[in-house]
RNA sequence: GCCUGCGUGGUGGAAUGGUAGACACAGGGGACUUAAAAUCCCUAGGCGUAAGCCGUGCGAGUUCGAGUCUCGCCGCGGGCACCA
C-alpha cells in the first residue's frame, strides 16, 4: 500500500472537480439557492493562515450546502485599491497596477492548492476598470438620487506628503509617513449621506437575528442615537443673537452655570476676527491631538468671551459664555450649557474657573457629598430615582428618564425649545487625494460648476503613464493633479475645457457592493436585477471582527442606496442574512534578550522539550497565542504547510481545537497530529478495502449494529455541528468515530458503509482525502457531489439507557435499564441499589426525582 | 468614564439546568526495535494505599439538582469615547 501522499492526491482531485464544473454557480429554479461569502482579501501578495481559516470555514458551509442539494454561489475576488500599492511603488519604483496584479496572481496560485470550492469564473478585482466603471455609474445614480453631498469638511492634512490623512494615520499629531506636524484644513469633499439613514440603519439591526449580538451592539453604539432638548439662549444686549445648544439632560437645566462653545463655533470665529486674544486661544484649541491619550491628558481650557446669555427659565439669570477646548463643533450644535453638579467634565471646568455649582437633584437612596461641598458630580442612571431639590416642571421625585421627558415637555410648552433625536453617526466622506483608487466621475467647469460625467464616457479610467513618461510616485501629492492630459477634459455639459475631479474614492466604497456584483460579475450595469433577485441575499457572510463596524455599516447603507437607484431588489435592504466573525490564527513567539533588546527566534530554530523552549542550549521565553507578525518571526506560511502536510491537514487543523469565533493557536505538534490522523484514516480505508476482498459477504452481527448506531449518531452530531458553526465539536465527533471504527469487529460490509460515511462527513473539511477513500471503497462519482448522509432516527434510539443515580444531587452510582422501563419499577430498582441503601441507612427517602431517560435523584 | 464579552486540568477546549473535563496537544508507563524514529496499546482533575473527600475565579442565592439561572465582588479581554 502506498503511503498517504497528499501532494499527489490533492492536485488530482482539484483537477477532477474543475473538469466536472462542480463549483460553477448555476441558477436552478428546482433547487434552493445558497450564497456563502468570505470577506475578500487585499492582495498583499502573501496569503496568511487567517485567510486559510476564513476560507476553509466558508468552504465547509459551501460544500455542505452543495451536498444537501442547494444551488451554491461561492465566489472570490480582490479588494485591490488602496495605499499599500502606492507605498510599494514609492519604495521600489514600480507601478501600483503592476504590483497589484502580480500580487493577485501570486495569491490565486497560493489559494488554488487549498482545494476551495470556489467559482473562479466569477472572480474580479476592484481595480478592474470593468468593476470600478460600474462603481462610477453607481456613484452617478446615487448623486442623482440625492444620496451624495458635496460640502466642506475639516480634515487632517499632511503638508509634506500633501495628502489627507485618516485619523489612524495621525500619530502624536504627526503624519505616519512624513512625520510632519499635521494641520487641520477645510477641504470641499464628497459625502455619502449615510446620516440620513441613521435611524433606519439602527432600527433594522433588530431584525438581524443571525448576526453576532456583539456586532449589532457595536453598530448601534457607533450610530449612537440620543434623545434630548435643543433650545437657544438669548445673548444679553444683542437681542438678534442666540446660542443654540443641545442637551440629553434637560432635567438639569436649573443647574446651569455657564455656556460653552467650540473654538470653531460661528460666534467664536466672529470674535476671533476682532480680538487677538480670542484668536490665539482658538488656535491653541485646534492644535490638540485626536488620539485617546492626548484627549485623556488634555486639560480643560476656557476663555471668557465677555458675552452673557439669559437662562430660559429666568430672564434675570445671566450666564457667562466661554470658548472651551473640550467642545466639538461637529456634534450637536457645537455649544453646550455647563451643569457642573451633574457632569464630571463641567465640574472640572467650573472649579478651574470658579463658576457656581448648583445641584438640581439628589439620589433617593444613599447619601452623597454634594458637588458644591467638594463631592463628585452626581450622574444618575436614566432609570434611577432621584429627588429634585430645584423644580423645573413640577417634578419632585421620579426617575431620571421621566425628568428628561418632563423637562422637554416643559420647554416645548413654553416655546423655549424642542425635543430632538440626534445621532453620533456622521456622513461618510469618500474623497481621497490618492492615485490608486476609483476616480470620482465628475468634471469641474468654470461655467457649469460641478458636472457629472456622462455614463457613456465611463469608465473614467486611471492613466497608467504620464504621456510617454512613467508616473512618478515619489513626488508628494496626488499624481492625477499634475497629469494635464488626463485632468483637462471638455465639460460634459457645455463642451468647454474643464478639469476632471482628481480625487478618488475611499476603498471602503469598493467593498460596499462587491457582493452584489458577484451575482452578475460581467454585466454591463452594476448588477442585473434577475441574477441579483435569484442570488441575493448573502446567506452566510464570514469575516473578521475588525470589520464589524465600518465595512458592514457601509454595505448596509449601499444596499439601501442600490435599492433606491434600482440596482437591487427590495428584499436586499439587509444584504447579509447571517454574519459570522471568525477569530485569528495565532502562534507563539520565542523571545530572548540580547543587549537589552528583544530577539525573536524562528520556530524552526526552537526545540520544545517538556513545555520549555530552547535555542541550542539556551532557554528562551514562550509568549503564547500572539498575533502572527513578520517582525516577531512567528508567521506560519500556508504554502509551506501545504507542501509539508497537504491542504487537508491545514484545513483540518485550523478548524479543530478552538471554536471558530475564537483565536486558534497554530502549533507544529497540532499540525503533525492532524496529519497523522488523516494518515490513519488513509491506512484504515486501505485495511477495510482489503478486508472486503479477503472475506466478502460476511453476515452482520451485533457488532454491525453497534457500529452503525454509532455512525448514525455521528451523522447527526456532525450535521448539527456544521450547521451551527461548531466545527471543533464536529471534528471531535469525527475523531471519536474513527476510533470506534478502527476498533470495530463488524463485518466488512458494515465497515465499508461506515468509512464511506466518515469520508462524506469529513469531505467539507478534508475534501481530497475524502474523494480518495470514497473511490477506494467503490463510491460512485465524486464524493463532493454525493448527497449528504441522513441520520436514521430509528438507529438513534437505544434499547437501554444508563441512568446516573444521584443522592442529594451528587452522583453515586448508575443503573442500566431498558429505555421504557415503567417509573415505579425504576424507583424500586433505585431504592434497592446498594449505594442508596447505604445512604438511606434504614430510613425512607424524603423525595425521589425521576427524569425519564436522564437521571434519578434520591433526596435523603 | 460608558457599553460589552469572558474566567472549566499543565495547554486548546467539550458539556438543551441532569454522570464536569468529550476530543486534541503536552506528560507518564508499556509493546515492537540492538537502538532511535515511526506505529500501536495503556494511563491521566486534585488529595487519599483505599473507602472516600474536594473540585468549573471568589462569596451568597434560587433549585431535588448549578459550569449553565439571579445578585454582589475580583481578574482579563473587546468596542466607543472631552458625543453635551
Amino acid at each position: 500500500m502506498p503511503a498517504y501522499a497528499p501532494a499527489e492526491i490533492e492536485a488530482r482531485w482539484q483537477k477532477a472537480w474543475e473538469e466536472a464544473g462542480l463549483f460553477t454557480a448555476k441558477e436552478d429554479p428546482e433547487k434552493p439557492k445558497y450564497y456563502v461569502l468570505e470577506m475578500f482579501p487585499y492582495p498583499s501578495g502573501r496569503l496568511h493562515m487567517g485567510h486559510v481559516r476564513n476560507y476553509t470555514m466558508g468552504d465547509v458551509i459551501a460544500r455542505y450546502k452543495l451536498a444537501t442539494g442547494h444551488a451554491v454561489l461561492h465566489p472570490m475576488g480582490f479588494d485591490a485599491f488602496g495605499m499599500p500599492a502606492e507605498n510599494a511603488a514609492m519604495a521600489s519604483g514600480g507601478h501600483p497596477k503592476d504590483w497589484t496584479y502580480a500580487n493577485i496572481d501570486t495569491m490565486v496560485d497560493q489559494m488554488k492548492p487549498l482545494g476551495l470550492s470556489l467559482d473562479w469564473s466569477r472572480m474580479f478585482a476592484t481595480c478592474d476598470p470593468e468593476y470600478y466603471g460600474q462603481q462610477q455609474a453607481l456613484f452617478l445614480d446615487m448623486l442623482e438620487a440625492g444620496l451624495i453631498d458635496r460640502k466642506p469638511a475639516v480634515v487632517n492634512w499632511d503638508p509634506v506628503d500633501m495628502t489627507v490623512l485618516a485619523n489612524e494615520q495621525v500619530i502624536d499629531g504627526k503624519g505616519w509617513r512624513s512625520g510632519a506636524e499635521v494641520e487641520k484644513r477645510e477641504l470641499t469633499q464628497w459625502f455619502f449621506k449615510i446620516s440620513d439613514m441613521a435611524d433606519e440603519l439602527r432600527e433594522a439591526l433588530d431584525g438581524l437575528d443571525d448576526w453576532p449580538a456583539k456586532v449589532r451592539l457595536m453598530q448601534e453604539n457607533w450610530i449612537g442615537r440620543s434623545r434630548g432638548l435643543q433650545f437657544a439662549f438669548d445673548v444679553v444686549g444683542e437681542e438678534d443673537k442666540q446660542i443654540e445648544v443641545y442637551t440629553t439632560r434637560p432635567d438639569t437645566l436649573l443647574g446651569a452655570s455657564f455656556v460653552g462653545i467650540a473654538a470653531d463655533h460661528p460666534i467664536a470665529k466672529e470674535l476671533e476676527a476682532v480680538n487677538p486674544a480670542v484668536a490665539a486661544f482658538c488656535a491653541e484649541c485646534r492644535k490638540g491631538g485626536t488620539t485617546a491619550e492626548a484627549i485623556e491628558k488634555a486639560e480643560k481650557m476656557g476663555l471668557d468671551t465677555g458675552l452673557r446669555v439669559r437662562h430660559p427659565a429666568d430672564p434675570d439669570w445671566e450666564l457667562p459664555v466661554y470658548i472651551a477646548n473640550f467642545i466639538l463643533m461637529d456634534y450637536g450644535t457645537g455649544a453646550i450649557f455647563g451643569c457642573p453638579a451633574h457632569d464630571a467634565r463641567d465640574l472640572d471646568f467650573a472649579r478651574k474657573y470658579e463658576l457656581p455649582v448648583i445641584s438640581t437633584y439628589v439620589p433617593v437612596d444613599g447619601e452623597i457629598t454634594l458637588p458644591e461641598d467638594g463631592g463628585e458630580a452626581y450622574v444618575p442612571g436614566k432609570e434611577e430615582e432621584v429627588t429634585y431639590v430645584k423644580l423645573l416642571a413640577g417634578e419632585e421625585q421620579q426617575t431620571g428618564l421621566a425628568g428628561i421627558d418632563a423637562a422637554i415637555a416643559w420647554a416645548e410648552e413654553k416655546g423655549v425649545g424642542t425635543g430632538q433625536t440626534k445621532f453620533r453617526l456622521r456622513d461618510w466622506g469618500l474623497s481621497r487625494q490618492r492615485y490608486w483608487g476609483c476616480p470620482i466621475p465628475v468634471v469641474h467647469c468654470a461655467d457649469c460648476g460641478v458636472v457629472p460625467e456622462k455614463k457613456e464616457n465611463l469608465p473614467v479610467e486611471l492613466p497608467y503613464d504620464q504621456g510617454n513618461e512613467p508616473i512618478d510616485f515619489s513626488i508628494p501629492g496626488n499624481p492625477l493633479d499634475r497629469h494635464p492630459t488626463w485632468r483637462d477634459v471638455p465639460c460634459p455639459a457645455c463642451g468647454k475645457m474643464a478639469k476632471r475631479e482628481t480625487d478618488t474614492m475611499d476603498t471602503f466604497v469598493d467593498s460596499s457592493w462587491y457582493f452584489t456584483r458577484f451575482t452578475a460579475p460581467r454585466a454591463e450595469t452594476p448588477t442585473e436585477m434577475e441574477a441579483a433577485s435569484y442570488w441575493m441575499n448573502v446567506d452566510q457572510y464570514i469575516g473578521g471582527i475588525e470589520h464589524a463596524i465600518l465595512h458592514l455599516l457601509y454595505s448596509r447603507f449601499f444596499a439601501r442606496a442600490m435599492i433606491k437607484t434600482g440596482h437591487l431588489p427590495e428584499k436586499s435592504a439587509e444584504p447579509f442574512d447571517a454574519m459570522f466573525t471568525q477569530g485569528m490564527v495565532t502562534h507563539a513567539i520565542y523571545k530572548s534578550e540580547k543587549g537589552g533588546r528583544p530577539v525573536y527566534h524562528y520556530p524552526e530554530d526552537v526545540t520544545l522539550e517538556g513545555g520549555k523552549a530552547y535555542v541550542g542550549d539556551t532557554e528562551v521565553e514562550i509568549v503564547p497565542s500572539a498575533k502572527m507578525s513578520k517582525s516577531k518571526n512567528n508567521v506560519v506560511d500556508p504554502n509551506a504547510i501545504v507542501s509539508q502536510f497537504g491542504a487537508d491537514t491545514a484545513r483540518w487543523f485550523v478548524l479543530s481545537d478552538s471554536p471558530p469565533e475564537r483565536d486558534v493557536e497554530w502549533t507544529a505538534s497540532g499540525a503533525e497530529a492532524a496529519s497523522k490522523h488523516l494518515g490513519r484514516i488513509w491506512t484504515l480505508s486501505d485495511k477495510i478495502a482489503k478486508m472486503e476482498e479477503e472475506a466478502p459477504g460476511q453476515a452482520r452481527g451485533a457488532d454491525d449494529e453497534t457500529l452503525l448506531r454509532e455512525m448514525h449518531k455521528t451523522i447527526r452530531d456532525v450535521t448539527l455541528g456544521v450547521e451551527s458553526f461548531g466545527f471543533n465539536a464536529a471534528i471531535a465527533k469525527l475523531y471519536a468515530f474513527t476510533a470506534t471504527l478502527s476498533k470495530s469487529k463488524a463485518s466488512p460490509g458494515a465497515q465499508r458503509e461506515a468509512i464511506m460515511t466518515l469520508a462524506q462527513l469529513m469531505a467539507p473539511m478534508t475534501p481530497h482525502l475524502s474523494e480518495e477513500v470514497w473511490t477506494l471503497q467503490g463510491g460512485e462519482g465524486l464524493c463532493a457531489a454525493a448527497p449528504w448522509p441522513v441520520a436514521d432516527e430509528a438507529m438513534l434510539v437505544e434499547a437501554t439507557v444508563t441512568l446516573p443515580v444521584q443522592i442529594n444531587g451528587k452522583r453515586r452510582d448508575e443503573v442500566t435499564v431498558p429505555k421504557d422501563m415503567p417509573k415505579d419499577e425504576l424507583e424500586a430498582l433505585v431504592l434497592a441499589n446498594e449505594a442508596v441503601q447505604r445512604a438511606l441507612d434504614g430510613s425512607s427517602p424524603k423525595k425521589l426525582i425521576v427524569v425519564p431517560g436522564r437521571i434519578v435523584n434520591v433526596v435523603v
